[in-house]
DNA sequence: CGACTCCTTGACAGCGTTCAACAGTAGTGG
DNA sequence: CCACTACTGTTGAACGCTGTCAAGGAGTCG
């Protein structure tokens, strides 16, 4: 399922934000994964981070009877993998066919005097804006409601993905309940609640691109 | 209802682990809370950080219709108030009577070459431990029931304020339903189901007082 | 003692889950 | 191209966990 491409290839793709991250050239190369495939598993060594250059990740966490929780999703330009620890927390998988830089985790600390310290302040942004991510996200899942999350997760999609208007979601229904806490049955229903009350509507053959006929309506759902 | 004690007094109460966070003293006095008392609001400029010294306290954020999201309980030693951007993340409330110690945040970062790259690094490892705690918590919130939720309540706080053999809590079912994402209704339940079945007892006259009495059992419902 | 807060417990309702059936899409191979 | 299968998503019906509403007890403090 994994392949692995461009290692050590003779041209260099850009990859100016993982550099910007470092501080200085940390480019490695890339990996491509078939839908499902897994980047990486709870619990392993974290030896490399990533950052998405197109399709999109899912990163969660299992309880021992397969309740699943994803924490977030990756995107392209999204950089994940972060750990100041030494295993990952979460697994990590392509969603759908996806491409991912990586780069060695050990790259950001081992350099020389001067390259440690943005690379550090980076490694803080990037964290940072991981916690206050996941501090708005328990707010979601222990007071809101089911239609509230529906709304919160469209409206975050919007700002990350939607491109002439319409959003593609690469992430199934079970993927949305599970990042919302929710069944897919319960996000399947509240999408056709909004698609009744003329917030959204679909386009194409398939559920999964979807159009906001009316960002303020949903807005207020957010609460 | 606050009272300045101990600023810019003679004496140097310790405050070593604030200390240590910044690499270098830091130290600039205490302040004393009583039963409900903010300490700083969501939304306000981050200029202290803090340390609990006696008491506890809660962080936590509002729906626009009072909805609470309780997201960390602090006890003496606990750290919080480390903001990387510019404001609280949260509002933060002394529980029961509470004394903090604090400092200036900016003293994390306005000090010479040396000085700063171990604070960075130190407010790294702290910001990591905060997202560590959300990302489980967040688990917590989304994929666990309402008994799993108090359990994995009382194996935290066993962990962290059990002495003697007794659990003495500080906060109120209220505070401990807007932890988990319950009512206050249904955290009582839970602790009588729990008592009914051996694994705590309620000592004194209140009912913060819990001693375990089955600890295996108790991890075992955390799942 | 009275007012207040906190906690428990009961009855009931409702939101979201569970279980199930069905339809549409995509992928595969003949 | 079409049948066959697997996957995904929608929708309905019934259940149940948790929330809501309410009453009452117990502790605290003036």
């Amino acid at each position: 399922m994994l392949v692995r491409i461009h290692e050590n290839a003779g041209h260099r793709p850009r990859s100016r934000e993982l550099d910007a991250l470092a501080g200085h050239s940390v480019f490695c190369g890339e990996f491509r994964y078939g839908r499902g495939g897994e980047i990486f598993g709870e619990g392993e060594f974290a030896d490399y981070l990533y950052q998405v250059s197109t399709g999109a990740v899912r990163s969660y966490k299992l309880l021992s009877d397969g309740r699943r929780q994803i924490n977030a999703f990756h995107l392209p330009g999204d950089i994940f993998g972060v750990e100041s620890g030494e295993v990952y927390r979460f697994t990590a998988e392509a969603i759908v066919e996806t491409t991912v830089r990586f780069t060695r985790s050990h790259s950001l600390f081992e350099t020389g005097a001067d390259g440690v310290v943005p690379a550090v302040n980076n490694v803080l942004k990037l964290v940072t804006r991981n916690l206050q991510h996941a501090e708005s996200h328990m707010l979601l899942l222990g007071r809101k409601t089911a239609l509230e999350k529906v709304a919160a997760f469209l409206v975050e999609m919007d700002g990350r993905l939607t491109a002439a208007g319409v959003m593609i979601l690469p992430m199934s229904r079970r993927d949305i309940a599970d990042y919302l806490g929710l069944t897919l049955e319960t996000v399947s229903r509240a999408l056709s609640v909004l698609k009744g009350e003329g917030v959204l509507d679909f386009v194409g053959p398939t559920q999964r691109q979807i159009v906001l006929l009316n960002r303020p309506k949903l807005a207020q759902l957010d609460s």
